[in-house]
DNA sequence: GAGTGATTTAAACGACTGTTTGAAATCTGT
DNA sequence: ACAGATTTCAAACAGTCGTTTAAATCACTC
């Protein structure tokens, strides 16, 4: 039953280096050479290339959108149970809080972090399409809620500023490390748990901000 | 004098081309062919790929800084004359306007506001460095008028801010008409000098929120 | 323990990559 | 119009890519 060890392995070593390289600078050969496995592996246990990377990102995306749905259909429930509307921060913190988690809990998750970042800045592509095809569906249930917390907010403007907290989002998950921007002597380093406060501060009063 | 156009002709095809499908997956073959000249001509008059892709970014970053650095120091010296703290929104907009503009104006730099999206997003390679090694000065020099305008903000905090404000702008620079994430009956079309506004709103909101 | 199906292996496939070459063509300045 | 430098061109270079093949090895049932 060596077949699973070897399907991981190669799902292992091929999330670290698309992460690290992109899809188009990782070769197969590296990624086999990385799991200690054979060259032809890939192609027995994935089909090709393609379905490695389609793979790669189910393996972690489905129970991480499983669990960002479940939390926000338990905040609208209980919203509409109390009869009122859901605010804006508890509504974000379904999506966020699941995804900056991921990012920080064991070193094997980090590597997806980064990979979804690309996903979402990699030119119209194959991992592009693997990502919408499975994140449209949870874009709109948030965007809907997020409509329900915002009522004062035109859906043209929702729009946009959905779009610039995706792009934050994605572009935090993207670096870890990447200080070039600030003078040398400011200290950065924030934990999981403060990270996400923060993000939550900065994006929930650009969402609520006077149109 | 047939050098210049030549090329001209290469940058122009090798901005948009890089700008689609990224770096690593478009070969030279594919940009001399859409430029209409030998393969060679690349290797010729720039060098190597590496190269060519350096004089891509160059071409537009150049003045585009230029203009942004003189914006911002225009902003700083009209708050110190006036005995005054520039407001985090014109900071803000020495830096966002010049670059929406771009966005929206003539296509040809179109497709180099995609490719600069794609820089900041791209794994550690050479467009990131290149990229960094022309930014770092002027967002040092953002982060300090920052820091001017809002000055009740801990370093640390105005550091990570100002990274969701990268993010969102890169995103919106990647993605004319990803209309995925929204119910379809949604009219997203905005002027660029709305964009500016809706985005300034946003970001303005965030980085002066309480801490 | 032979036989069967799943898995691994080394080797090769054709296609494509960035780069180089040296001759041909074109332009520049006199 | 000529000489000399610049630019273009077709062809080939060595290397890497994803994928395929057929033999070798493994795990397991009868």
């Amino acid at each position: 039953m060596c077949q699973i060890d070897t399907k991981e392995k190669i799902l292992d070593a091929a999330e670290l280096l698309f992460a690290a390289h992109g899809y188009h600078a990782t070769s197969l050969r590296a990624i086999t050479a990385s799991a200690e496995v054979n060259l032809a592996a890939v192609n027995y246990h994935f089909g090709s290339k393609d379905a490695l990377m389609e793979a790669v990102l189910l393996r972690r995306l489905e129970p991480l959108n499983k669990l960002r749905l479940s939390q926000l259909e338990a905040v609208l429930s209980r919203a509409e149970a109390a009869g009122t509307v859901p605010t804006t921060r508890e509504v974000l913190r379904t999506f966020v809080e699941p995804t900056f988690r991921l990012r920080q809990k064991g070193s094997d998750a980090e590597g997806f972090i980064r990979l979804i970042g690309h996903a979402l800045a990699e030119p119209q592509g194959l991992v592009m399409s693997i990502f919408m095809r499975h994140m449209s569906p949870i874009m709109v249930k948030l965007f809907t809620a997020l409509e329900r917390a915002l009522p004062g907010l035109s859906r043209k403007t929702l729009f946009w500023r959905l779009h610039f907290a995706i792009g934050s989002m994605s572009h935090i998950m993207r670096c870890h490390d990447r200080h070039s921007i600030t003078p040398a002597d400011v200290s950065v380093e924030l934990e999981t748990e403060e990270l996400i406060e923060v993000f939550l501060d900065y994006t929930t009063a650009g969402l609520e901000a006077a149109q």
